[in-house]
DNA sequence: ATAAACTTTCATTTTTTTTTGAAAGTTCAA
DNA sequence: TTGAACTTTCAAAAAAAAATGAAAGTTTAT
């Protein structure tokens, strides 16, 4: 098989499963086709490979460096930029943690938070009920939390090494 | 604050929190109605709470039981379906990864080892490249797959509670 | 100061996903 | 065996999300 072809297939994939965890498919492709080759692209070559266009490649591009997954490079004696993607799997991984943690642990938490300060009327069964669920919600999402802290802490697999040898 | 609208609140939140991780929002919205509340639910009341159509509550109440987090009720001398939620935290977290394992995880794993077994031509730089890339995608599900049995082999807060004590 | 080279923006279009609701299907009591 | 009560299906509509591309903006060499 032609090595480019399964480049192809690699960045169809990848994007499928961006999409499933709620990643814009071209986004995800993007990324797929900046990890699956060995040096930097221009956005010209991202839009002819990946088959985007000029705006849709210029977007992801500036998310995929939000989420610190691709970094922009600038070659002397060159006008263009060139991106790069951080090729370490364990760097974009605890990269991904970090930036899902700030988006939605953490509003959750404040929701979580200001519902369990708050009084309510109604059925005292209910009632009853809903706080429990906010508080068991909320012991979760802290331990959650704590397990992404871990994560982002190592940089690479030492910390799945060490959880899974302390449970298996 | 009337009780009836915290649930609201915490149905709305649910709902773009299941939309950012790619779960459709009626199906979360309708897991947050039923685990916000003490008792089963008909199909009508879902419907009239959650604001959704007749054929929405049912295609979504149905995959929720798919995923095994809603549950399907007969009350002796009624004819209708009552639903009723898993009440239990981890139990649901449980579910949910072993949902997501299966859905996502396997497909990426088979094509991962399908690319393994392959061979290239081309640029041996690029394929080196993506060799290399694909181990250590591989490396790296295997290590989540195993991470996710672990949190499916214990249905409380105990693995978290252990890998905290240990890592801190 | 100019213009070519390149990047960014954003209103519009397209695609994808989700929802609707009416019709078909099922179950069950009489 | 009929029909009322309830559930399921699925083609069509609506909504939401993503992509396009042309125009505006920026940078740099001369």
């Amino acid at each position: 098989m032609e090595i480019k072809e399964a480049q192809l297939e690699f960045i169809q994939t990848w994007g499928s499963l961006g999409s499933s965890w709620g990643i814009p498919k071209s986004m995800a492709q993007i990324h797929a086709l900046l990890i699956s080759t060995p040096h930097e692209l221009t956005a010209e070559e991202i839009m002819d490979r990946v088959k985007i266009s000029r705006g849709n490649a210029n977007i992801n591009l500036r998310e995929l460096n939000n989420w610190r997954l691709v970094a922009k490079v600038n070659k002397l004696g060159e006008r263009k930029e060139f991106f790069k993607a951080d090729h370490d799997i364990w760097n974009m991984a605890r990269n991904i943690v970090i930036e899902r943690k700030k988006r939605e642990l953490e509003p959750v938490m404040r929701f979580l938070n200001n519902m369990e300060s708050t009084d309510f009327t109604g059925n005292e069964m209910e009632i009853a009920h809903f706080k429990n669920l906010v508080s068991e919600l909320k012991e979760f999402v802290q331990q959650l939390d704590k397990l992404s802290e871990m994560a982002i802490r190592f940089n690479d697999n030492v910390v799945f090494k060490k959880m899974i040898k302390m449970l298996k």
